[in-house]
RNA sequence: GCCCGGAUGGCGGAAUCGGCAGACGCGGCGGCCUCAAAAGCCGUUGUUCGAAAGGACGUGCGAGUUCAAGUCUCGCUCCGGGCACCA
């Protein structure tokens, strides 16, 4: 799961850092500094965290707040963090085996890109993992919690080409420093599990799918125009093109190149990818992304006869065939098979300028909007004319290089009264226009233009004075009437290439012979791994494409001299399956056993970017389906994502924190003075987890603020420390007692509420609450009643113990020497009678205005309520002895008196 | 241009079903402790008028629905993201 933007080193040079340093704001120095220099992150080395905050005092003051909280800190962070790391490691309460009775639950995050040492986005998306697998478990659940890495990619290999180190020595040591970073932060993961993309035994896998799917139909080979970049010296697909044209990672100017490539059927899927979205718990943002991508339209094919060429016709699509009798002219793209024979030899030389024009620029430039003015060159005549079956009239035929082969039929029927580019076009060539929908009134005066909008049919015979559907579907009919079109449906998603001429991804397991042609490899020669001795060099192809020793083979079928595939497949090919190897990944027969995978998925709660809304999420839904109908995945569910979290990302000064942007925060930091425990909290409080989230100056001491918490937290609950309060007292309950009861369970159930929902901030803020409760419980007068602290201290840490890990753990020890850990506890549950509200306070409004406020019973009867309410001094006053005309009452809530 | 989000105190945010706007935290202010500071603890903190009691205003802007709108409807503005003339 590659982020945009990645560049292939993790490290900042000396020059760059030295710019960093003399040019960032003051406050982010400091983490720059700790970033270029993680040894000397330890305890008080560590550069100051911000500036904003170091007051006055000049450095090396021992008055200053240089390194706040770090000195008084409550408890010693990095040996509890360290203690308690090393005991989930070793006593393996997140390893599930396969066989475990238990309730399953499938936690996953999106597998990473090794780009090195983690930073925010990591912490943020690990934390929000790491809780649900924590929580879940409180539960009950046998918590499915696997790890992998999405290995191969395009920045192993550019290092390799600057540097000259292999891109397996290169992403396995980023895989080294990702892995030790996670570890700090306290997410637990059942290694055992670890999945590798590069690994020979996940590529083996990667191409028996790709095999199956050969063997389905759902791969094959076709030309196809791609999209090369001179910088990348590979093919990207269309989505990795920027609006600008360029490329995402290098930034080159992407022009279009004619290629054999190797396509993924994910078009055979369409429809059922777009219906099952209704289905899915998935943030609708997402599903309306999807919904558009797919772009289902329908609409009509028909033909439209060429005059004076027998028999010879164009056949146009339209999502609009009630408009059909306002055709003035077609248009055709300038790659149309039939171009050459419509084009007249007096309007040869423009159409040839403009199809050499077209096949110079981009996609994106031939399909961006720009100035309407530049549409006048943008389309030429081609000298023939076509015949319309709706008015039995002839229209001109114009090729213009907005019209995509790609597309639909690669040709259009052009109405210009009903289209807004249509119209701008017309006006420019001095075509005609004919409404068929009658504008609403003052249309014209107010500017005119094209009418896109509902109406009544007009200019079109038998339509006439019909509305625009039940036109569409009688226009319709005459088509298929008289046999010259039909109902079609229109996808604008499109087969997915995957093809990529690089090294460092999986090899397409393929073999070209002379005689027998594309030949699939045998299963039993898999994996086809690359080789080690090659070289690196921008030659414009894959060092593969020069490796003899890898080049030269045999043809499977006929033993003769053959050559090999030199394409990898796309990375998302990776990504599209990886869930599904988690459930079973030390198979070596089969890439999972379909009965692991049926027990394990679907994925209860999948959590990552939002940038991979559209994409690796499609791709694993067609997977998922393919793997399916080719006979791999018996009885499976045929969505794999059951819920989805799309996590906001971080932004800094207004952009997104990325690598390529070099604004990227480390947590090493954090880890030595809020640890792991304090910065999981700063994030799941800072707000809800699908939102954006701005890195800021003041989020420094944000942080510190949940630091301090956890130090609040310590010194009310350790044992170990002298002011803790001692609980003593025993027998009767008193009100204060019963109050922190009724504050324990109302927070119990807040909490369970809260985490349900993915309400995370509001679940740290009841955390807090329940902390000020028991600081406040403790200065009572009488000694503490030792039930009613104790049940409220133990819930506290029970309900935080996925919040923050470590130090519930540590605390839970300390109160319950030699008991099972705070995690392996069931999650607290609550008495619904301690939950209920004594009295509610019940607001008396007159005319909509807060008047006054009383305490009552919730049981209030609503003639109660209103009598009390009217009874009022200050409602009274109020009312000046006016009559009310109505008085609403919700008991008891709200009495309503309006005059 | 189209599509999808969003806008609430000085700041991050809360308000789950149309019913007390501002939970919780950050920052600020005042105090305690201290030789002093840091840390910690206590209090306070939407704006405004008022000495106070109390009042008025207040969820980007403008309308509307409703007894009642941060929440629903319509029309805008600005910000963020996605998509690119999709026939």
């Amino acid at each position: 799961m590659e982020a945009k933007g990645l560049e292939p080193s993790n490290l900042l040079t000396a020059s760059q850092a030295l710019y960093q340093l003399s040019y960032a704001p003051k406050w982010r120095r400091a983490t720059l500094a700790v970033r270029t220099s993680p040894s000397e992150s330890g305890k008080g080395g560590a550069g100051p965290p911000q500036g904003v905050n170091c007051g006055t005092n000049p450095p090396g003051d021992p008055r200053s707040r240089a390194y706040p909280g770090a000195m008084a800190r409550a408890y010693d962070v990095g040996a509890v963090e360290t203690k308690w790391q090393r005991h989930w490691e070793v006593e393996g309460t997140y390893q599930i085996d396969n066989d475990d009775p238990r309730e399953k639950f499938y936690a996953l995050c999106m597998y990473p890109y090794p780009s090195g040492a983690a930073h925010q986005g990591h912490v943020r998306n690990y934390t929000f993992g790491d809780l649900a697998v924590r929580y879940q478990t409180m539960l009950g659940k046998a918590v499915l919690t696997p790890f992998g890495f999405d290995s191969f990619g395009l920045p192993a290999e550019n290092a390799a080409i600057k540097t000259g180190t292999h891109p397996r020595t290169f992403t396995e040591a980023r895989i080294v420093e990702l892995k030790s970073s996670l570890t700090r932060l306290g997410a637990v993961y059942d290694w055992r599990r670890e999945v590798r993309s590069h690994d020979p035994s996940y590529i083996k896998w990667s191409q028996f799918i790709f095999l199956k799917l050969w063997e389905a139909g759902l791969a094959y080979r076709a030309t196809a125009p791609v999209n090369w970049c001179p910088g990348c010296q590979t093919v990207l697909a269309n989505e990795q093109v920027l609006p600008d044209g360029t490329c995402d990672r290098s930034g080159d100017l992407v022009y279009k190149r004619d290629l054999e490539q190797w396509f993924f059927r994910i078009t055979a899927y369409a429809d059922e990818l777009l219906e099952a979205l209704d289905d899915l718990e998935w943030p609708e943002r997402v599903k309306t992304m999807q919904r558009h991508w797919i772009g289902r339209s329908e609409g009509a094919e028909f033909d439209l006869l060429v005059d004076g060429q027998d028999g010879v016709s164009l056949r146009v699509f339209t999502t609009r065939p009630d408009t059909s009798f306002g055709m003035t002219y077609a248009v055709v793209a300038p790659e149309h098979p039939l171009l050459d024979l419509l084009t007249t030899d007096a309007q040869r030389d423009a159409v040839d300028e403009l199809k050499k024009r077209a096949a110079a620029s981009t996609e994106i430039e031939r399909t961006s909007a720009g100035d309407a003015t530049q549409l006048e060159k943008r389309g030429a005549f081609t000298g023939s004319t076509v015949h319309n079956p709706f008015n039995e009239q002839s229209v001109p035929v114009y090729v213009a290089d907005f019209v995509l082969m790609g597309y639909g039929t690669g040709a259009i029927m052009a109405v210009p009264a009903e289209d807004e580019r249509d119209w701008d076009f017309a006006q420019l060539h001095g075509l005609p226009i004919v409404r068929t929908v009658q504008p609403p009134e003052g249309w014209d005066e107010n500017g005119g233009g094209a009418y896109t909008g509902d109406g009544a049919k007009i200019n079109s015979d038998f339509l006439n004075g019909l509305d625009i559907a039940t036109a569409k579907a009688q226009a319709l009919d005459f088509l298929e009437r008289k046999g010259i079109g039909e109902r079609k449906v229109n996808f604008r998603l499109r087969d997915w290439l995957v093809s990529r001429q690089r090294f460092w991804g999986c090899p397409i397991p393929a073999v070209y012979c002379p005689t027998h042609g594309v030949v699939p490899v045998p299963v039993e020669q898999l994996p086809i791994v690359a080789p080690d001795d090659v070289e690196f060099l921008p030659t414009g192809q894959s060092p593969l494409a020069s490796h003899e020793g890898f080049l030269n083979t045999t043809c499977p079928i006929c033993g003769g001299p053959a050559r090999r595939e030199t394409d990898t497949m796309d990375t998302f090919v990776d990504s599209s399956w990886y869930f599904l190897r988690f459930c079973d990944p030390w198979n070596d027969e089969a890439p999972f056993d379909p009965a692991a995978a049926r027990h394990f998925m679907p994925v209860d709660q999948y959590i990552g970017g939002i940038e991979h809304a559209i994409l690796h999420l499609l791709y694993a839904r067609f997977f998922t389906r393919a793997l399916i109908d080719v006979g791999m995945a018996p009885g499976l569910g045929r969505e794999p994502f059951k819920r989805y979290l799309a996590q906001g990302m971080i932004r800094m000064d207004g952009t997104k924190m990325s690598k390529s942007k070099g604004n990227l925060i480390a947590p090493e930091h954090y880890y030595d003075t809020v640890g792991a425990d304090g910065l999981r909290l700063f994030h799941l409080f800072a707000g809800p987890p699908f939102d954006d989230m701005d890195w800021s100056p003041q989020t420094e001491q944000v942080i510190e603020g949940c630091g301090r918490f956890l130090d609040r937290l310590w010194r009310t609950l350790s044992p170990t420390e002298d002011q803790a309060p001692a609980p003593t007292r025993m027998g009767e309950e008193t009100d204060a007692d019963r109050t922190l009861r009724q504050a324990t369970h109302r927070t119990i159930k807040a909490i369970t509420d809260d985490l349900e929902r993915w309400s995370y901030n509001t679940a740290v803020a009841h955390c807090m609450e329940l902390l000020n409760a028991l600081q406040k419980y403790a200065r009572i007068e009488g000694g503490l009643h030792q039930a009613t602290w104790n049940e409220a201290a133990d819930a506290l840490l029970e309900l935080l113990a996925p919040l923050a890990p470590h130090v519930t753990a540590e605390l839970w020890e300390q109160r319950h020497p030699g008991q099972p850990s705070v995690h392996l506890q069931r999650w607290p549950t609550y008495d619904p009678e301690l939950t209920r509200a004594e009295t509610v306070t019940m607001v008396i409004q007159v005319n909509g205005k807060v008047r006054d406020k009383i305490e009552v019973d919730p049981d209030i009867a609503e003639a109660d309520a209103q009598a009390a309410a009217l009874a009022l001094p200050k409602v009274v006053d109020a009312l000046a002895g006016q009559e009310p005309t109505r008085v609403i009452t919700r008991a008891p809530r709200l009495v309503n008196i309006v005059l």
